[in-house]
DNA sequence: GAAAATTAAATGTCAGACTTTTAATTGTCT
DNA sequence: AGACAATTAAAAGTCTGACATTTAATTTTC
């Protein structure tokens, strides 16, 4: 459980490996700051610039946050969801967008993790978040929505979905399951036919929210998952045949 | 959707999001090669320090890789399940330390999301697959293994339950629950009493892998987060005592 | 006592030199 | 001609030292 990567790289990268660690195991806590840059290229005998590139790194991860000025520095920042959820929406982005990820895979997976907060959210769900899902519901009947509208609001609609469990790990924990995936719906919801069906399951959503009906909820989130199968399926036929 | 932070941040936290932004949305592919430092502090009028702490920046987090020598560089790195699953669990490790989480909150999470991965595992798992979990429980039923040794048994037997799905992105974004839990695992597993009942509990999933008996899975996982829950009550009753 | 000026300590940026690594190229020998 | 060795050039990695900017504490002034 040491050193993440301390093989033969540069020192800037064992450096931000040294404090990251540090961070990770608690031996540096959150808001306490570290030596200034000057100091540190002291403890550790290398330039300045090393050390920047150093704490370059873990400001990138999030892990420090820096201020200038007289009793500035770099200081352990507090992970907050918010840098958290980007930080795995992009992660998951470009992990599916570069390993040519099967999109029935993809699909089985996405719909598979949503299920898991089904109980959770018949159980706990708010007259709030259910007024946020017939919202964007109500947007996705528009015909004069643009694909990115559109799949802007169907991440919406899950996302809120996802919340009426009332979990926020859980929501973080599924923030890359229904964002990163919207570049791979972008390319099946074409038709306004479509469109039509999966709004009919989202109806079938709510509907199974507002009556508690788990079984309903399990079977129309098992419906999607198909039908978004066989219309990626589609369209890769389409693609194919041109 | 661009830009992610471009406000009044330092300069290299600006080009850093400006190649950030053309990888994610595809400008630059996997194995282009960037400019050299030189041409690109030409490009974007900054010193090549600015440009280097921007690439650092970008290689904290995957996405690309450098190289030196003639023909070396910076190329976009395709991001490997490896480096995703490290990240996330960086990440998902660090919020859960740092934001003082309700440990039921996290069991809750973390049984619902394995609970995910129950039908598609009942149906898929492998012979090899079963003695990997067969081989965990056995070693769980040694008396003499620390505390560490027994947390780590713990992960990989619900990491490779979780694999059973034969599906790779499940298995990803199920990291984060599966191994931040660790540290919080830890501190609920002192008695031999406690992992008794826990390895009762590994074998009825087990069995309910081999027998393809979904109602039995969910119940066991059920179990096993309202255990996990009573367990680290009691310790925290115990610590308030002290 | 409040407002303004000063100061000191940090990070941010820059310029330039030197080191090390690496692959292509060139040269040499068989 | 082909294999091996030496050269070379391009690039990242590191270092030094300077200057700019920001910021909070301190001091001065009114």
């Amino acid at each position: 459980m040491k050193n993440t990567q301390n093989d033969a790289t540069d020192l800037s990268a064992q450096i931000a490996s040294k404090i990251r660690d540090s961070i990770v195991e608690g031996r540096l806590i959150v808001n306490e700051r570290l030596p200034s840059e000057a100091e540190l290229s002291e403890q550790f005998s290398v330039s300045r610039s090393t050390v920047r590139e150093a704490l370059k790194r873990l400001a990138a991860q999030s892990l420090i946050r820096t201020q200038r000025g007289a009793f500035g520095g770099a200081f352990v920042n507090k992970l907050s969801y918010q840098d958290a959820y980007s930080q795995n929406i992009t992660t998951s982005t470009l992990l599916l967008s570069m390993n040519d990820i099967n999109i029935d895979v993809a699909c089985e997976a996405r719909f598979a993790l949503e299920r898991s907060c089904v109980p959770l959210a018949c159980a706990r769900r708010t007259e709030e978040q259910l007024s946020v899902m017939r919202c964007e519901l109500h947007r996705q009947t528009s015909p004069d929505l643009s694909d990115e509208e559109w799949c802007a609001s169907d991440v919406a609609f899950h996302r809120s979905f996802v919340d009426c469990a009332q979990n926020p790990v859980l929501s973080y924990q599924l923030t890359g399951a229904v964002e990163a995936m919207q570049p791979l719906m972008n390319m099946i919801t074409f038709t306004a036919r479509s469109r039509a069906k999966i709004i009919s399951h989202h109806a079938a959503l709510i509907t199974s929210l507002e009556t508690q009906d788990i079984p309903l909820a399990e079977r129309t989130l098992g419906e999607l998952a198909d039908y978004s199968m066989q219309l990626a399926a589609k369209v890769l036929a389409d693609r194919e045949k041109k």
